[in-house]
DNA sequence: CTGAAAGCGCTAACAA
DNA sequence: TTGTTAGCGCTTTCAG
């Protein structure tokens, strides 16, 4: 037996073993050690280059136009603790409905450097959660809640995890934060009325199976009642109803059903332009004048309303206005310190057309 | 003087100081210490379960159920470089022709754990720098080019950033990465000889200003004159153009435009469903008589096409598809190390119904 | 199967 | 104005 310890190294302090995650990409500290100064200098100079000489600054230009360093967002965001992201939820983005919002959001957005992440919630509350997950694991600056009903679980893990959230397309009692909306109820009393005025006493509905559609026709159709626009003795006015998202078969089908119920149907308040459209189309095949023998009103004042033949009668909604303010909010509320709430009634306009 | 150093410390250790970055948030930090395993194992746990036992499995779970942990995914992609997001670009979201690709994306991403992150570049190149920059920094695993045209500029920004991209809704020669379209030319050419065997001989255009919709636009005129169907001599057919996106009042006003220039022509193709819509409805509105005196084909198979009247004829291309062959391209390539090129052309179809 | 150490690329806090 | 230091919260690498 050797009891020489020859073989052993005296120390027992290792090598130091090179870095093992090399990026390959460019960072900050490359365009620092380029332009002669520390990491931390560089990073003032692309993020508030007013703290920074301007001799330096130039040098660090010069650096990043030389090595196209592109910043690391995802370092950013977790060193600063903002990501400047945003995330929308939409029901479905293929209802038109919120295309409006979401481009004004989007484009907003962009102006101020921040991006959006789009999520579809669908139309039940099923893959809310899953969403809701990965929304927060992002850590986004703030939530775009659009016409979505959320489950009292999902409005509490918002709650909880302390992102700012703009809640739209609604006016509900106990918002979650911000809220930017209008009132459903009153859309459907003023439909009621304005159709009312018009002279026509034999109204019916055709809605989408959603929650906020449902209140519109609800109160429009309390109001009806109420103006003696409904068959004596009825509590409600004829109604049909569809499968949210519409589309414009789904108008067609509906007049169908609502003329074989209800011949004698004078207007119509439908729950989008999209069905408004199908009832148009379909009043169009069958020979029905519009507006002699059918007054129609949509919901949304989508692009194709205007242009329509008969041009549509419809509500308009300001969704760039929507998404325009909720950007703001956001954006001022992850700059400011400032726990200013904000809750917006945008209001809403019943447009004028031929169709009514 | 009283030099007695009793009131300096003795050593200048300073205490040490607190973290001054405390984030209030829960971090798996917290889940491991409940659960009573390092950070890594919990991490194990909730990334590659199988890699753990089952018993500590279980642990990590009540803990996470416990404290209501949710990942901080940029944390977890700084670290992992993969940060599941994907970026679409789209020229806007408002023209609808993109709305079944998006919609299909981030059903399709979702599925995969990813998020979509959107950008709209509008119809010129301006913004276009702007957008990739913003993109490219929050290191997407993939960059989806929805109908979009860039410049050389961009193309090797993406190219440098060594990002996985899918371009789309075109066939290009050069593709900077992976590829799903479908030929301009060729829907052009089938339309044209589509009008051609229905006996139509006088032939026109109402096409958006974009270059894909002019390609398409360009073979259709190349191929009517060919098979005769313009005046004798005439190297092209007669057409009107209109800013993109289209809209339906485009449409109306488009075809008032050809009639005044061309009151004889006996069919239209037009390069969107929605200025297709707004053909038809012009033609009603002066009496004109679909598909017998004008036959009118659209671009798209939008929702509405089936359910106008009369029902539009029209070039049908599988957005969904593209959306879905897209975000599967990019999940295998971001978890593969595989670098498979594709290129799909996912052809067309003419939709035929009543206008036409 | 489990853990310790060492960063990912950036910025907040403090110090000069 | 500039720099030093110490993380943000997670995962990779390497070692048991």
């Amino acid at each position: 037996m050797n009891d020489t310890p020859a073989n052993k190294p005296a120390t027992i302090t290792p090598a130091p073993r090179r870095s093992r995650r090399k990026s390959g990409g460019i960072t900050l500290r490359d365009v620092a050690a380029l332009a002669g100064v520390a990491p931390i200098t560089a990073s003032r100079a692309l993020n508030t280059p007013s703290a920074v000489s301007e001799h330096i600054l130039q040098r660090v230009k010069e650096a990043v136009e030389k090595t196209g360093y592109v910043p690391n967002m995802l370092a950013g965001g977790l060193a600063s603790r903002k990501s400047r992201l945003v995330a929308a939820v939409i029901p479905t983005i293929s209802g038109n409905v919120f295309l409006e919002v979401v481009q004004s959001l989007t484009a907003t957005l962009a102006g101020y450097g921040y991006q959006l992440m789009l999520g579809q919630s669908g139309y039940e509350d099923s893959r809310e959660d899953e969403l809701l997950e990965a929304i927060i694991g992002r850590r986004p600056d703030g939530v775009v809640l659009t016409g979505i009903m959320r489950s009292a679980q999902g409005r509490q893990r918002l709650l909880n995890s302390g992102i700012p959230v703009v809640e739209t397309w609604d006016l509900t009692d106990n918002p979650i934060d911000m809220l930017i909306g209008f009132s459903h109820e009153k859309v459907g009393e003023a439909v009621a009325q304005y159709l009312h005025r018009r002279g026509r006493r034999r109204v019916a509905t055709l809605s989408a199976n959603d929650q906020r559609a449902q209140r519109r026709m609800k109160a429009f159709s309390d109001t009806a009642v109420a103006l003696g626009m409904a068959l004596p003795g009825e509590a409600t006015v004829p109604g049909a109803m569809v499968p949210a998202p519409t589309n414009v078969g789904m108008g067609r089908g509906g007049l169908r059903e609502l003329l074989a119920r209800h011949p004698d149907i004078d207007a119509l308040f439908c729950s989008s332009d999209t069905v408004a459209l199908g009832v148009l189309t379909e009043a169009q095949a069958q020979g029905i004048r519009v507006p002699e023998q059918l007054a129609v009103v949509g919901m949304g004042d989508l692009s194709f309303a205007a242009d329509l033949y008969p041009s549509l009668t419809t509500v308009r909604i300001d969704g760039a206005r929507i998404g325009a303010l909720a950007a703001r909010f956001i954006v001022e509320r992850s700059q400011e310190r400032e726990v200013r709430d904000g809750i917006v009634d945008i209001g809403f306009s019943i447009v004028e057309r031929e169709s009514a």
